[in-house]
DNA sequence: TGTACTGTTAAGGAACCGTTAAGGACTGGG
DNA sequence: CCCAGTCCTTAACGGTTCCTTAACAGTACA
């Protein structure tokens, strides 16, 4: 459901955990050292960051305030028994949780799972309501006009995020980066076969618009209708 | 689509990313040193720049230093693999994206798309008003004394970049090479039609304009009617 | 009055978009 | 382990819009 990237030059913790973490359905990548992880995160902007702060090239505390300089993602730190006073100096730094080695499974997990819900429903607060459309994100449905909608899941994603930046014309490329989390590659066309079907379950026709308006030569838009 | 300064020392590397940026529709401009490469960021305001790192008459680090402290452009920072740490650096003095030399095309091309489309919607601000006249770059959307524009794409954005010029004489080469994006092709009488037909959803004539003047032998000027 | 520049209209072709269908990956159940 | 079902991607085609080019008319200015 997430992306997560896992800085920790332990293997077997780091294989543990990711196992861990891809079992329960994220998309995980690791980093053994400090430099690849900071590669990673910025080049990937994951919804996730698990980071070891006793790595051996850099000071984990210094990568942690690199992360920070150049993202919002949440951060859940791991000390080793005995390093306590790093955790308040990380949280101190924009971390946004601990663990402490040696950690089970399940404390993992569990930590991934409050952190990932802080930051869905920190940024997804409330269901956006345009018109009769009502997107709740975190019970993941929609409805219409009252009538709940038969989504898939990109159609489900795609439709939550149109509905998040309503009134704001958002290009394919735009879509395909943030909903596809394909910055780079992936065909444009795959975003107007998804507003086909998107368009067709809420009952309207490109010709015939309420809520998707094409903007020719630049991307698509949501609007609230007349 | 948007204009590049390439500051790199190789004459290889330069070379190819001149070439691959401008197959892409940019239109490049290189130098082969600091000094040179300042001028041209300060003369020319691009939209993007790609700055090596290892130049030899000035650090590279300084020169993004003074690149930032008088222009907001979006900054691509390259570096010879080993020289990693400077990376983070070149991150906490502004730069926006990072590239580990050797790297191919594809990676050139996907840092560039990312990062224009970064820099596009953080400046897209709030709409700008003339008189009668909105234009909204966000919603893409335009209205005169309140009733909505149908315009063609390259009407919006041939207005738009009037309107973000108002008061200020805009030639039609500069038309071209702004809004067509075409520095050196290209006929102006296509910029004609395209005035003509604008003034037409205007409402208004050549002869009679309240927000178009034509300034014979220079070019056309948005002005606030009286 | 002539020349250079500008305004306007029309036409052809290119680019873009919507839609449908087919194939393959993945999932869950048996 | 296989099967059925869902879903995503890719490809293809038809329709529409839009841009450019070209041609001609009009207008300022020497």
């Amino acid at each position: 459901m997430a992306s997560v990237i896992i800085i920790e030059d332990e293997q077997r913790i780091r294989e543990l955990a990711a196992r861990a973490l891809a079992d329960n359905g994220h998309s995980v990548t690791t980093s053994a050292n400090a430099m690849d992880g900071l590669h990673a995160v910025v080049g990937s902007s994951p919804d996730l960051v698990i980071l070891d702060l006793g790595l051996p090239d850099l000071d984990g505390m210094e990568l942690l305030k690199m992360i920070r300089a150049v993202s919002d993602v949440p951060v859940i730190v791991a000390t080793a028994r005995g390093e306590e006073p790093d955790i308040v100096l990380s949280l101190d730094a924009g971390a946004d949780d601990h663990l402490v080695k040696p950690f089970s499974v399940e404390q993992l997990e569990a930590r991934v799972r409050a952190v990932l819900r802080r930051a869905q429903t920190a940024t997804r607060g409330t269901p956006v309501t345009i018109g009769g459309l009502v997107v709740d994100g975190a019970a993941r449905e929609a409805s219409l006009d009252g009538t709940p909608l038969e989504l898939s899941p990109k159609e489900f994603d795609l439709l939550r995020y149109l509905a998040e930046h309503a009134g704001e014309v958002v290009s394919k490329r735009q879509l395909l980066a943030e909903v596809w989390r394909q910055p780079y590659g992936g065909s444009e066309k795959t975003v107007d076969v998804h507003l086909s079907w998107l368009r067709k379950k809420l009952g309207e026709s490109a010709a015939d618009s309420r809520y998707l308006q094409t903007v020719r030569g630049v991307g698509v838009k949501m609007v609230e209708p007349a």
